[in-house]
DNA sequence: CCGAAAATCACCCGAAAGTATGATCTGCTC
DNA sequence: GAGCAGATCATACTTTCGGGTGATTTTCGG
């Protein structure tokens, strides 16, 4: 028969939950008591209230804390990608067609990759820096981005910029 | 992806939260089975103190996993490291240790290179902005750049990130 | 246990980035 | 020549970034 390891995995896996579960019943009895107990405590109904309230915060926090996988300590791992010099990146040309993106546009996208700020784009391109705005407003619009950053990540990892 | 183990352990401790939810009502409903078949006493009362209890213990999780730093996962450097290796490798090795990164800056870094905001990094990370701001400000300092495209171009070239 | 480094957060302020809109101007095509 | 898209520039505005400073808390090695 198989349902005996069955049911020992079962309590196994929900040891917290079931430990967590009679916990419950027999706070719940235990409450129950002290309510027949003092069956007289209508005027410090409210207390009562709290005191439930508190320990079951006390009690949800504690679950949740208790059942929280436990912390990892961080660790760096160094690892090394061999990768063949031989230049095999090809401009998509295709993507950049699909993307319509203008010669300018793309002049901007790859200066501002190599970490240029729009005035210094401004100032390679000899264009206002407004104009550099427009561009780059148009070019995010056109890649789908709301950033320069997003830009530079979105054009790598298509291969419209090396 | 970083992501994949924060959403998996989002959705365990969902899980959790819903095998307590159920465990919850059906002791309730036990208790309110037992009352009604052996005892007369006040319904709503009852009802109210369940209520209360989910109510209460829902808020104690939702404190916790709120309130609780979350944990820190490993950080995967991947270097791809150019043939004839020899200099460029040590090179490399020595960048990155002479710079001195710590990991949270580390982290922030590769955020920054995936496009990200720094907001959108806070809530990566549990962060709030300015400390976002204040990792990103040292790690400027660190790198000898003055923008994230800066870093995120001198990090590309120095193969600190991929 | 103590001190240093790391990590966290806050506030202020100026600079840069990004948005929205509109206006020329040029070159191309129908 | 009309229409159109690209490029150029402008103004005005909001948002984000980055620098500077100071502070507290955590972590960790000696």
């Amino acid at each position: 028969m198989k349902s005996i390891p069955m049911i020992r995995d079962f309590i196994v896996k929900n040891k917290l939950v079931l430990i967590y579960g009679i916990a419950m019943a027999a706070l719940i009895f235990l409450l129950k008591w002290l309510e027949l107990r003092f069956i007289i405590i209508n005027h410090s109904f409210e207390v009562y209230i709290g005191l439930i309230a508190l320990l079951f915060t006390a009690l949800g926090i504690w679950l949740a804390i208790k059942l929280t996988k436990p912390k990892v300590r961080t660790v760096i791992i160094e690892k090394p990608v061999y990768i063949s010099p031989s230049e095999t990146f090809e401009l998509n040309e295709q993507l950049i067609r699909k993307l319509n993106l203008s010669n300018r546009e793309l002049e901007v996208l790859n200066l501002m990759a190599n970490g240029l700020s729009n005035q210094e784009i401004a100032a390679q391109l000899y264009l206002s820096l407004n104009t550099v705005k427009t561009h780059s407003s148009n070019l995010f619009e056109k890649m789908e981005v709301k950033s320069r950053t997003q830009a530079i990540e979105k054009a790598r990892r298509l291969s419209i910029i090396a």
